[in-house]
DNA sequence: AGCACGCCGACT
DNA sequence: GTCGGCGTGCTC
């Protein structure tokens, strides 16, 4: 009898993904099972892939079946449960089951499989290079092979040949010259970052630099970085000097400089035993929880919603519930939107439950994440703390998903698989007719529609821990200072606040509304933009090193005080941190202020290091963007600044209002934590603007209403899903006529369905990202699977479409912009 | 997507 | 003649 697998395929895309079968081989036969992983041979030139196993069956439909070449796993990695959610996955989010078999494992679970290629054992150079003849090809290729001892993977073959190099391979293979094989590595940490180290004395650097000034400018300027430094972290390198990797390349291989990896060791998460303990609830969390713990016990799954104010205690509610899972002997997963942004709640749930918790986040060590993994796996933790994927983790019998923050962004994934950790979870607990708890200050809209429509049980917590009163808030018209000439960024509400906090010594926040760190930067004499040459985005300026850099592609260019089109002298526009740094310095000679944002953030001084230092020195002012607005508890700041409020209130997207409101009404939260009153002052444009005055007033009940009556008016979520189709390729008339096919093609297999409409096509909020022009198709209309199904198809067949080869076509529900 | 196969132009 | 360009079809 044979044994076929039936196998979910690495290399696949969407288009050609389905269950393909292989023959085990007999010697794997009696350990082959569901949930493990396999190297298999696929397409015509058999390349080696991983896959993994969907299932064992008997029969196959194909006659010449391939042959399982290795099998990777001693024992399932993944249960048959995971499969059949990958299965769901694949139906709902347009992605491949692997995408999602993925997204289920930690990294350092993950090998690294390359193709190996390397002079077969007992061929002499001499016999080689016979072999290779005169061909210039082949004798490079064996000329870098014996430079690097002899082997060396098929990518860097190809990096350094410059061109593909399979046929050479297959040539010289015959010949019995060369041997290839798959070789399947554990890979290493993810947490080693390209050093370059200077291989030769300083005062050597220094002399080929000068050389060098005019030949190969950049490369003289690493050099000179580095006579001083003598190793630098590669990014660092390129950020500060604006050259490419291939000048370090070309600086390796002239021997000036090595590359090496090195391992970072990030601090692990101590336990901080200064953690506050629960001890009581008050009156209203004691409702909430009774209420809540009615439903974890019941056998049905269940759904509700935590809402309560910033600092009215939730975090007091899931530890008693946690508790209560524990003794259960039930096992419990705790979303949390961004650890290195919630130490606080995760210290206060490791204070809890000890080592009844894992941890799950992105700055642990690849060992440190697969043995949290293990831990879970095996059944030893009950508890699961984490970020977005920590949704997948392995426990064994689910009673509760809580995601706090529930609104926020970060639980969307923005590449394949692109899941809402929120349903994932639901699928879950329905599955395990488990709990699951949504908690927030300022509900998804989504949500509270949810809870008002009887779907989710809603829990309300409205006071505020201690009692503490809400802190005081000034709406700052902006634009009246503007019309009396004052076109500071700090206007005189702020800085008159800020003027008392530094005299009383109370700290203040200020808190800058905008994605990006840095300015936009435009001539004043002749209005040059300046743009990235690949993307259709405008460059930034980031001051410490002087450049103008896309965000898009990493490409940078260096810049003069002067336009280099007119020689006028340059200008920043909009604002960015360092900007209002510079201007406080200006305002308040000699105060103290810290900057938090990506460019203060390395891997020696992380987000907590910064804000420990905020906290125990004193410092007057914080300013940052977004990464000060999270769970942050200190006594001490009695004033939050909003430094451009209306900043994300005009995105194009429906959930523009809703993020504003959010960011401010938590910022404005973070004020006042401590025994005296808390001030905020909201500086914007548009003071009339009602989701101001709603965030300024903290209500978020009459924010809701407003919100819910617009979508409902324009008919976006809830009252209906957004399915986006993303097409993107090199030609921009391709792109669109793709579009305008795709959406008739929608339009005609949709027809039947009522309340749909097709919409676009529409460029992308960045229409072209490295030289490709991206539009999208979307598809409004109530969620369902025949609507899935049609799409998934569209996508295939767009995808296979020769006139369309050179586009590719994917699908994401409700994207994020 | 990624790759082999096959059919046409430029060059040893 | 042949090397290598890219258009085409397939992946158990």
């Amino acid at each position: 009898m044979r044994m076929i697998a039936r196998v979910a395929v690495e290399a696949a895309t969407f288009a050609i993904d389905k269950p393909y079968d292989y023959l085990i081989p007999d010697e794997l036969r009696p350990r082959a099972k569901p949930g493990m992983r396999v190297i298999i041979p696929f397409s015509r030139g058999n390349k080696k892939t991983e896959g993994i196993i969907l299932e064992v069956v008997e029969e196959s439909e194909f006659k010449n079946l391939k042959r399982i070449s290795e099998l990777l796993d001693d024992e399932p990695v993944i249960t048959t449960e995971q499969l059949k959610l990958a299965a769901w996955m694949k139906s709902r989010f347009f992605c491949t089951i692997y995408d999602a078999v993925r997204a289920m494992l930690p990294a350092g679970l993950w090998f690294k499989s390359s193709n190996l290629c390397k002079i077969a054992p007992g061929v002499d150079k001499a016999f080689a290079y016979e072999k290779a003849g005169d061909d210039k090809k082949l004798i490079k290729l064996l000329d870098i092979l014996y430079q690097t001892g002899g082997s060396r993977s098929i990518d860097e073959l190809a990096k350094l040949m410059g061109s593909k190099v399979s046929g050479l391979m297959s040539r010289l293979q015959k010949e019995g010259v060369l041997t290839y094989h798959m070789s399947v590595k554990r890979r290493v940490s993810d947490k080693t970052v390209d050093t370059a180290v200077l291989a030769v004395s300083a005062e050597e650097a220094l002399e080929a630099s000068e050389k060098k000034k005019r030949s190969a400018p950049q490369q003289s300027e690493i050099l000179k970085l580095l006579s001083d430094f003598e190793e630098a972290e590669i990014k660092e390198i390129c950020y500060f000097t604006g050259a490419g990797r291939s000048s370090l390349k070309a600086l390796e291989k002239a021997g000036y400089i090595r590359i090496e990896k090195r391992e970072v060791f990030r601090r692990p998460l101590h336990s901080d035993s200064s953690a506050p303990l629960i001890e009581q609830l008050n009156s209203e969390q004691t409702k909430a929880y009774e209420g809540i713990k009615k439903l974890m016990q019941s056998d049905a799954a269940n759904a509700a919603l935590l809402y309560g104010v910033t600092g009215s205690g939730k975090t007091a509610v899931y530890i008693k519930l946690l508790s209560d899972i524990i003794s259960e002997g039930k096992d419990a997963i705790v979303l949390v939107p961004e650890i290195a942004l919630t130490p606080q709640l995760v210290a206060t749930f490791t204070r809890h439950f000890g080592d009844k918790i894992a941890v799950l986040h992105s700055s642990l060590t690849m060992g440190e994440r697969y043995d949290e993994w293990k831990r879970v796996k095996t059944g030893i933790v009950n508890i699961v703390v984490g970020t977005r994927s920590a949704v997948f983790a392995p426990v064994k019998n689910l009673g509760l998903i809580i995601i706090d923050e529930e609104q926020e962004s970060t639980y969307k994934s923005e590449n394949p698989p692109r899941y809402h950790a929120r349903d994932i979870a639901k699928y879950l607990c329905v599955q395990n007719n488990a709990l699951l708890l949504m908690g927030s200050a300022t509900p998804a809209i989504e949500s509270m529609y949810s809870a008002q429509a009887g779907k989710y049980h809603l829990f309300t917590l409205r006071g505020r821990f201690n009692e503490m009163a809400m802190p005081k808030v000034i709406i700052s018209d902006m634009k009246a200072e503007l019309r009396e000439g004052k076109g500071a960024v700090i206007g005189s509400d702020l800085k008159h606040e800020l003027e008392e906090n530094i005299k009383n010594g109370s700290q203040s926040i200020l808190f800058i509304n905008r994605r990006g760190t840095s300015s936009i930067i435009t001539c004043p004499e002749c209005t040059h933009l300046y743009t990235c040459p690949d993307c259709s985005v405008r460059l930034t300026y980031h001051s410490a090193n002087r450049r103008l850099m896309c965000h898009y592609c990493g490409h940078s260019e260096r810049i003069g005080e002067r336009c280099p089109k007119c020689g006028g002298l340059l200008k920043f526009i909009g604002i960015g941190t360092q900007k209002v740094e510079e201007e406080i310095e200006n305002l308040f000679q000699g105060t103290q202020i810290l900057r938090m944002d990506t460019d203060t953030i390395t891997a020696s001084r992380s987000h907590e290091t910064i804000l420990k230092e905020f906290s125990e020195k004193k410092i007057p002012i914080l300013i940052g963007t977004q990464m000060v607005t999270k769970g942050l508890n200190f006594e001490n700041v009695t004033l939050v600044g909003v430094i451009n409020a209306d900043q994300s209130l005009y995105a194009s997207d429906y959930r523009a209002h809703e993020r504003t409101f959010s960011l401010i009404t938590q910022v404005v939260g973070r004020s006042g934590r401590g025994s005296r009153p808390g001030r905020a002052v909201i500086q914007t444009f548009t003071p009339e603007n009602e989701v101001i005055k709603y965030a300024a007033a903290q209500d978020y009940d009459g924010f809701y209403e407003r919100e819910i009556a617009i979508r409902r008016m324009t008919g976006s979520p809830p009252f209906t899903q957004l399915y986006c189709l993303s097409v993107s390729g090199l030609d921009e008339q391709l792109v669109l006529l793709c579009c305008r096919e795709l959406k008739s093609a929608l339009i005609n297999s949709l027809k039947d369905i009522k309340d749909l409409s097709v919409l676009g096509p529409a460029p992308a909020p960045v229409v072209k990202v490295k030289n490709r022009f991206r539009y999208r198709v979307f598809v409004r209309c109530r969620p369902g699977k025949r609507v899935r199904a049609v799409i998934a198809a569209a996508i295939k067949k767009f995808n296979m479409d020769k006139r369309y080869r050179k586009v590719s076509v994917f699908g994401d529900v409700n994207p994020l912009d």
